[in-house]
DNA sequence: GCGTATCAGACAAACGTTTTACCAGGAGTG
DNA sequence: CACTCCTGGTAAAACGTTTGTCTGATACGC
């Protein structure tokens, strides 16, 4: 390995003067020839800086940790993908940090965080318990970005869920559909809150009747949202479409209806959230509105970054590209029920 | 931030001695009451020790990278839990590399894997071209464990690819069918050569035809499997059951069947690889072979951790636990055509 | 009572950077 | 001519560990 030593003996000067040149010091005073011998030497001996004494020196590793609730998520997989792509597009590397592990203990938390390994830290929170402790420990200690959620100290970056989800409801409205039930998100988060206000939007702006007996918690897990589903599809009055919250509370729905002898879509329209690969699989195929998670996963470094830089927490709200709904084969035209 | 200065003021030592003792050194000789003493002051200083000097002396980071192909392939998902955990287990963090970027070129290469960032790497390759360059880029310079393939010079752990292959063949069998297609995987891997002859050996045991003509490339989409199931179903002479390689290939399948007007599993029985999550799901259900892929990326992770420390390159293959069949809808009895 | 192990830990030199403090020599200024 | 100021760097001190080498005291054999 070429160390700065190499360089400095290969260009004649120090290693002060190379290490100042080569990190684009502004305050440095170097004739342009002898910049120009030091970058020359530099790639000559094929120096490679030596992350670990560097950190040492700086305090800073150029290290970020994703810190998410279920890698094998694939909603989460979208957004770990983009943040990948974004953190070594700007020579950091990610590594990926469990919620729950590091919630456990004040302990597990500090060896991941602390000492020095990472420099900035990127939460994905779910709403539960463990976020709260983690966002809390992390404020003061360590710069940290919110992804897909908001919070009042941390920087954050979130994408349009309440335009999204009004325009999923819209898109149902646009079919024909009157009564449209809910399938809420799970815990407290924001983005969870920010769906439920574009489904009542939509109906209210629609003049449509807004029954809370058509809402439930559709939650995180396909079960969850059949389980859900159910209860509102046992009911004498029961809607013709569903907005759910989530990409698997709608596989949940659809099983719900399959369930009940009913037809999907001809009985019960359902549209979900989130665009993830295996949609197009199922049978039939599921309605969704698509959010850009790569771009969310982006942003979320480039902001994080910005926030190790000068360290202004900000707030932003991706809408570009905007959501969009992508139709296949869970919901269809209303149709009146012979009678 | 409490360093080891402070915990040898606190415990009325020297700082190399409250390394030593911390670290379990185990030529060091202290006497048991100094050593508790020390324990207590780290215990109550809230010692942290500094990763980067700790890396800059001892030239390890405690830090491993696994390239994978595409984060979001459910299956490459499970085993990048399961190497997670096992190495956050034992004190090492795990980021992720992208194979391809990884393979662009020898700087981004050496930029993650050089410079003292990285102890060890696994690769989980795909067959591909990009897969050999890394490899072999890595041999030499960073110890590397081959995840899920065999590899000569670097250390491996594997599935029991072939047992899993023969056992989701034999599954078949059982049902009564005796023309049996294959859905071979995508690219130069062992793990997919060991998944042809497993389909080989099952079908040559129980004395059936091994029919060239039903076997395809399935490749690791659904898209790549339902055109190769296709040219299958398109023949005169069809198989009643095929083995896909790949659960994504499986679910081409079912639609390959399904564009045909065939009813699955009436008229084609299907079995796939990997429980991934919405194999489940699908309607009607995936029948598929059940394969450890937490404890692929657990063991991978130990054996990487065990190469590490004495450089002996090991070649494992994990068979417990053993693969297990997990049915579901998409296989059933043959029964002979009406005619 | 003398030489020699052994014990229990001290001392100090690395590791490869970054960064603070400093300096020689020439140019400008009064 | 004495002085400041700039230019283009140099020299050396950190950063927080780990680890090889020493040392002062105690125990042991004879």
């Amino acid at each position: 390995m070429a160390g700065i030593v190499d360089v400095a003996a290969a260009a004649g000067v120090t290693v002060g003067t190379v290490s100042r040149v080569l990190n684009g010091d502004p305050a440095v005073r170097v004739r342009p020839e002898t910049r120009e011998r030091i970058h020359a030497a530099a790639r000559a001996v094929n120096y490679t800086p030596n992350r670990a004494a560097r950190a040492l020196r700086r305090a800073r590793l150029g290290t970020l940790a994703l810190a998410v609730h279920d890698v094998s998520n694939p909603v989460y997989a979208a957004v770990i993908a983009g943040a990948q792509q974004a953190a070594s597009r700007h020579g950091y590397v990610l590594m990926l940090a469990d919620v729950p592990e590091l919630a456990r203990d004040a302990a597990s938390f500090s060896r991941v965080v602390n000492s020095g390994i990472v420099d900035g830290l990127l939460l994905l929170p779910a709403g539960i318990e463990a976020d709260r402790r983690v966002a809390a420990e992390a404020a003061g200690i360590v710069p940290t970005v919110i992804v897909n959620d908001s919070a009042d100290a941390l920087g954050s970056v979130t994408l349009d869920n309440e335009a999204a989800a009004r325009m999923a409801t819209e898109h149902l409205i646009g079919l024909g559909h009157r009564d449209i039930g809910l399938l809420e998100l799970d815990g407290e988060t924001e983005r969870g809150f920010a769906r439920t206000r574009g489904w009542e939007v939509a109906m209210r702006t629609a003049g449509l009747p807004v029954n809370v007996a058509w809402v439930r918690r559709g939650g995180h897990t396909a079960e969850a949202g059949r389980q859900a589903m159910g209860t509102v599809l046992d009911r004498a009055d029961r809607p013709t479409a569903v907005m759910a919250a989530s990409v698997l509370a709608a596989v949940g729905a659809v099983a719900a209806a399959r369930d009940r002898g009913l037809d999907v879509p001809a009985d019960l329209s359902v549209i979900g959230f989130h665009d993830v690969f295996f949609a197009q699989y199922l049978q039939p195929g599921l309605t969704v509105v698509e959010l850009p998670l790569q771009a969310l996963g982006h942003r979320s470094v480039e902001l994080l970054l910005a926030l190790l830089d000068h360290g202004e927490p900000e707030h932003v709200v991706i809408t570009e590209p905007p959501p969009r709904i992508v139709v296949r084969g869970t919901t269809t035209r209303y149709r009146p029920p012979a009678r």
